[in-house]
DNA sequence: ATGAAAGCGCTAACAC
DNA sequence: GTGTTAGCGCTTTCAT
């Protein structure tokens, strides 16, 4: 015998029939201790592994639940990933991941994908799902989790933070600290991103006194280096007079310090930094750059409590869950 | 009717049988023009997703393919993941991903998980897995890739390169440039890491003239803060006398070139710093840092590539693929 | 506490 | 090119 053994292998090896061995693997306390020890036995011996298909099939319970994230290199959504990981494993639950390189339309046709595994919960990154991906979210009949952002009209469940008011505090800040020309640097321009150049602008149309703005974005990813570019692109735009940018993300922060060093701009005298995410190098580089910390782990992990508590039929806030975000001062401004 | 299409269903709405269904959904060319209209005008009108788990049972093939990496967290096997993700998408295969936390018994913890998928592939991060997994991954019938280092005796395909060899090449470098009170910072120690330092131990020890060493390890996990506390040790340990710092990877090193300019060490001239894996900030800070660069993404991808060979039963090379490394100088040495 | 029978939704193998 | 039949390996339901 060279296939793989299945449950009737082990059934037969120890004596008992099939359904006894299914009771040994998932309700092992409802069988005796006599039969669940040769049961117990005989998949040793055999190295008995469960089918998994046959038994979602059979038990129309799958064990997996479905993420979707715009993109597998920004270590932002590494992060509530691993507070995703963190969480599924006490729950017994798989996680499959897409990665949709921040399209709508891509994450649509991923929905449509990994649907047909039969998730138990689908946690997708923003607000901005297509219309249908919308639809065949609400018939499949699964707890949802739009994560990262708020919205007024969630899907289903809706757990983030305000990216508008966090760049608007941002702003603020800058212009509290006595900046009056200020740079906004951007790549990407996700929903996120856009939203927090609204805040931007916000901050600056809401502030008593004249100051100048320049906004430079690009729809290319974020990088370091790009970050030194798009900050010599702003200087070449205010000639020189830009006293503060920022900066969407932390990673274009640490190329505009770096390039303001190799430029013997001091900062934060003769510019200021300040970027987004707080990561692990703004606050190590010197000077330090203020970033806007937010809790992605726990956003992920949370996701996943929020996900399962709905599956057990738990009574879950329907209403948009917000996280907060932190203003980190440090000395780049 | 509120419960999920199935096949039948959609069959019956297009008149057809439900054998045709299936057909347009996986051999649409071998189903009539006239027909395979009439299905799919079916499928969308009843919002039809196939059933996964069904169909993986009935075809013994799950479209799955496995994955395990140490950590999430490190960018290292991130980039490796995207070089996977970016390949399974032409081969219609969903990816299952496990963190085994650099621990070999919660690796053949999850590669029972897994196996239980029935995966068409796996791959796992080094060479250390336990007997046991050793013996459940033979059994299991499907082709295995051992990523990113190099062995004698692969469980099947093996792709990597050499870390102690790139460990070596390294070492000599600072020694050619005539550093000879050589550091090494290392955290975590993984097998990979613990190469390099037998790497680093080699070249020291075939170099013709006197020179002395610092070995400073944690079993932390690694940070850029980290760098900068290890540094402080290795400088502690030397009494000062250390010219140049090894870290055993990038993080580690820009943590030790942070806190070199807060001590006022000239870098390279006072002290000399090497990283590993070729980080995009060890490009850009000011000096650069020498690094080891090794093609992350491209070794995920050919891993993909190779099983999906394998699996075809495509002839695919069973010696392990030396992709190889490069010695990146930068001013830091 | 244990078992027998039925069936989950799909596809392989074989007809026609 | 299309349909019929059988069965993948498991769990549900109901009986004992």
């Amino acid at each position: 015998m060279n296939r793989k053994p299945n449950l009737k292998d082990v059934a037969q090896l120890a004596g008992v029939s099939a359904i006894t061995v299914s009771r040994v693997l998932t309700n092992p306390e409802k069988v005796s201790d006599k039969l669940r020890h040769q049961v117990e036995t005989a998949i040793e011996e055999l190295g008995y592994i469960r089918n998994h298909a046959a038994s979602a099939l059979a038990s129309n319970r799958s064990g997996v639940l479905a993420v979707i994230i715009p993109s597998l290199s920004n270590i932002v959504f590494n992060e509530v990933l691993q507070g995703v990981y963190s969480a599924v494993k006490q729950h017994q639950l798989q996680v499959i991941l897409g990665d949709c390189h921040y399209s709508p339309l891509e994450e649509e046709k991923l929905i449509t994908t990994l649907l047909s595994q039969s998730p138990e919960g689908m946690i997708l990154t923003g607000t901005d799902q297509t219309d249908y991906a919308k639809r065949l979210l609400k018939n499949a009949g699964i707890p949802v989790v739009q994560l990262m952002e708020l919205t007024e009209q969630p899907i289903d469940l809706n757990i983030g933070f305000s990216h508008l008011a966090a760049g608007l505090d941002m702003t603020t800040h800058l212009l509290q600290q006595g900046y009056r020309k200020l740079g906004f640097i951007g790549a990407r321009m996700d929903p996120r991103t856009q939203q927090r150049l609204i805040g931007f602008k916000q901050a600056i149309a809401a502030w008593p006194d004249a100051c100048q703005s320049y906004v430079m974005t690009t729809p290319q990813s974020s990088s370091i280096k790009l970050g030194g570019q798009l900050l010599q692109a702003v200087l070449a735009e205010s000639a020189g007079q830009c006293d503060a940018v920022f900066c969407c993300n932390d990673d274009l922060a640490l190329g505009a310090l770096f390039e303001s060093k190799r430029m013997n701009l001091r900062v934060p005298q003769d510019l200021a930094i300040c970027g987004f995410n707080d990561l692990e190098a703004s606050a190590l580089v010197e000077p330090g750059i203020s970033s806007v910390a937010s809790p992605r782990f726990e956003m992920g992990k949370q996701a996943v409590e929020l996900l399962v508590a709905r599956s057990k039929g738990e009574a879950v806030p329907t209403a948009p869950i917000d996280v907060g975000y932190q203003i980190i001062r440090r000395a780049s401004t």
